[in-house]
DNA sequence: ATAATATCATATTAAAATAGTGGGAATAGT
DNA sequence: ACTATTCCCACTATTTTAATATGATATTAT
């Protein structure tokens, strides 16, 4: 139950999207060069936020990634679930039958509750916040205003 | 970020342990017959609850397992941490130094709030309540009262 | 058309974490 | 001494993570 790489770079190249929504299509190329990730691994994981509906790709000259809505409209619980799916497995879950030893049985309502806790702050978090809040320290670490 | 098996056997195994406490020692062997979990993997997972505290051991014959203190006063954020870890790695959520990029700074508040989220829940779950919780359920299912 | 620029798809690899297995030493009760 | 138990360490197998590599496909620009 760590946290992998896979999720975090896919957040921040989903900041560094949102950061520039409204400029056309941004390449995989930048992105990696920004956040410092290997542009064929991005790739993956584009894939994966793709798939799930946060980003839209352009294929071509010119072409690229932009956000599938506002910045504002994306919650972190989205991405999160495109990039590493549930914290507990759907059978494990959201199983019914699975009541064979009595301790299984109680503790899963222990992970069910965790799990919801986990998607409610991440529900709190929008694109729009965060890329906004990783300006204003940029521009405050860079050009000291 | 999934939930391991050995998390959720490790917290079944001590709600073995609350179910039988005051009972005296419990040996390995029993939990892992009851839970259904192989007694040389179990091994490992107790001496992590040991570690933590939450468990001690007697060693020798009529030796085995007892919980460290009454089941009412283990929360199960404390058996997660010594079975799991910290969800986030210490040096990414506690280093200090680590907004070298402004979207890795920013994530970096996302995640731990989530981990104080999971932390919550985790604490208001004791031991006792889970092992009153799967005794009933078992007593209902096995004896039709 | 052709070339250039992208994503897309798939396979392979390396390292780490997870989930176990096995053998015996140490310890305590009888 | 014998037995039952934890303890310790090493080993293995499987899965996941984190890439890397190669080439196909789509789109635009010239």
């Amino acid at each position: 139950m760590k946290l992998s790489t896979r999720t975090r770079y896919g957040i921040r190249a989903a900041i560094e999207l949102a950061g520039r929504y409204g400029q056309g299509p941004v390449q995989i190329k930048i992105i990696a060069e920004k956040q410092a990730i290997s542009v064929k691994y991005l790739e993956q994981l584009m894939a994966m936020l793709k798939s799930g509906g946060c980003v839209q790709s352009i294929r071509g000259s010119k072409g690229g990634y932009v956000l599938g809505r506002a910045p504002e409209d994306i919650k972190l619980d989205e991405l999160f679930l495109s990039l590493e799916g549930s914290i507990t497995t759907a059978e494990y879950v959201e199983g019914k039958s699975y009541c064979a030893r009595a301790a299984d049985c109680v503790v899963r309502e222990v992970w069910m509750q965790v799990q919801e806790a986990v998607m409610d702050v991440l529900r709190s978090f929008t694109l729009k916040d965060l890329a906004e809040k990783a300006k204003i320290r940029h521009d405050t670490l860079n050009y000291q205003i």
